[in-house]
DNA sequence: CAGTTTTTGAGGTACGTAAATCAGAAATTC
DNA sequence: GAATTTCTGATTTACGTACCTCAAAAACTG
């Protein structure tokens, strides 16, 4: 049987409440009692059974997600996929809450991690935007002890417990080198549309890009990249023109969530040749731009597992329980038109 | 706050204990009892705090995995996976037992699950084999009421509750597409090697590249499929024999387990032109192949997330709770030189 | 050594559910 | 209407942990 409370009690020669005194971090426990009960916890293999424990505390995890309000469907979906998490959420002993922020907004960011210290939640995640400002406010937001979780934008060297996403380097090599096997390894050019470089996975994606097309396929010119601040109608508007003027275009890589726009222009430019286009995130757009052709091949990171990801490892972190690493891993899809699920 | 079985007995006008019967299906309820008790549950919107529910049982799930006693990477990491679950398993109240089996043996699959009715585990999760009489065998098991999980393999017409693996038409098809744009749309010849075209996921895998490469990339001509038994030597073999008299080869598919004699094969025949390699499953070999370049792409299944999600599955069905599905989805990973993990 | 402080033990209640017992009420049968 | 059977209520214990109180023991202080 797995040892209980009762077994540390015993063999350590304790009562129950010393053990509870050491398991909870209560003080008036001498040294030695203490380590002869951490002693006996070791030797008898203990591990605190979290449901009972939870059961006992009556604990709810309250867990606050800080997500841009995007005008974007991968955004969206994400917001979803959160409002899911929620409506599940009162199974688990969980209160799931969203706050919403102005997208590419440090400055608001920095606020709602700074309102999250005075709620103290059990967990924070966030979209991170890799600024010197946002990386103090995660620092204050660690020293206040509440577990954070990076989500689809990492912010790597701040105070944060965890990133859930993509590599995004690997998703840019992905896409340089799907674009330049699909292009055939001749010469040709190839634009570049992206969000907006202030956010880490857009400037890594290129970064990967970049790499690969240099050491793989140097036929391939890479034009100046178009920032799109993920709106559709400057994406649009960005792509036309670029269109316009390099009329010999032979490949496009879509590596923020400006889709939307970036279809529409394709729809309205007619090309002698098609481009090929590859572009990230699947959504009812870019899954009916693929499934038409205007788009050849789509890589995405499912928000469904992201959130998930996300609130099982804050979960993990405010049990201090250690997380699956590979579990939770999230991957790069890569999408045809011949495997749309 | 969540109601409990307390709010039930009051608001149903009625006692603990009968509610308790009626939650339990336990015997001696008038029927028009029942039914407001019902009406309770159904009004305050209750759910049965599982943790609670288990904690009381001391229940522990007991789960039996059959598995093919394989010598190919992926059987052994699939073992080692279940492994690595039993060693969690403790601290979530399961006790998961591993049942090895011969492979490719559909009596020895039968007698395995005929054992498990006698030990009435709390669930099943097994490879299948697609026969009659293992068909019939899952009909015995769902009779005594034991959830049952097909894992990478599926039987779809039988009796189990859900299918843990990838959709192989769909792997097949993303494999002609990558083929067909890999090799620039022109006239080509392509080999397949299957591990038998009597296990049903490598014949899905083949139809999926047959019809995508029948409609989309008509220039490609497939040899007569090989079947290598997934015997590293036969495959070998097959593949030195096929290069020899088509030199003109431009791409062989993989689609069985047989990727090391593939492997030695394409290291010995020197080519004028290397063929494009797509094959399955990430392992030791295929990884080191696809880094040094001698495969271009693999499609895998991820033996980890397969396993975590079999036992998702069966503790819900064990709990009566339904399965999300979107989280139980196996996806088909594609691993380019340039994003692999 | 008396007085003070710190440490420890013993015991209880609670969390939400399961499962059991036993007595009493209600419905059914003859 | 008495005897029997079928329901129902009240109460208790248990699961493993958290958290509280009170008293007693042990360790320090001067």
């Amino acid at each position: 049987m797995k040892p209980t409370v009762h077994d540390i009690a015993r063999s350590a020669g304790v009562s129950l409440a010393t053990v509870d005194r050491v398991l909870n971090g209560r003080p008036g426990v001498r040294r030695v009692t203490r380590q002869r009960v951490e002693g006996a916890i070791a030797e008898l293999g203990y591990v605190r059974d979290v449901a009972a424990a939870n059961l006992a505390k009556s604990r709810t995890y309250a867990f606050t997600f800080i997500l841009p309000a995007n005008d974007n469907s991968f955004m969206i979906g994400l917001g979803d996929e959160v409002r899911g998490a929620i409506a599940r959420s009162s199974l688990e002993r969980m209160a799931v809450r969203i706050v919403n922020v102005p997208p590419f907004d440090p400055a608001a960011l920095v606020a709602a991690l700074d309102t999250v210290v005075l709620e103290r939640p059990a967990g924070v995640a966030f979209v991170a935007i890799d600024t010197p400002d946002v990386r103090a406010a995660v620092q204050r937001v660690a020293a206040a002890g509440i577990p954070i979780v990076t989500l689809v934008s990492d912010l790597p060297e701040a105070a944060r417990d965890h990133y859930v996403g993509i590599d995004n380097i690997a998703a840019g090599r992905t896409a340089g080198s799907l674009m330049g096997r699909f292009l055939g390894g001749g010469d040709a050019t190839v634009a570049v549309l992206s969000g907006s470089m202030l956010v880490r996975d857009h400037r890594e994606r290129l970064e990967g890009f970049a790499t690969v097309v240099r050491e793989q396929f140097p036929g391939l010119a890479i034009l100046p990249v178009l920032e799109g601040r993920d709106d559709p109608a400057l994406a649009e508007a960005l792509v036309m023109q670029v269109l316009e003027d390099n009329p010999q275009i032979a490949g496009i890589y879509s590596l923020g969530a400006g889709n939307r726009g970036l279809i529409q222009a394709l729809r309205k430019v007619s090309m002698t040749r098609r481009a090929m286009v590859i572009a990230h995130e699947l959504t009812a757009y870019t899954r009916a731009a693929l499934a038409d052709g205007t788009i050849d091949a789509v890589l995405n990171q499912d928000a469904g597992h992201e959130v998930r990801s996300a609130i099982r490892v804050l979960k993990a972190k405010a049990d201090g329980l250690p997380v699956i690493a590979a579990q939770e891993r999230i991957r790069i899809d890569i999408f045809l038109k011949d495997n749309l699920p």
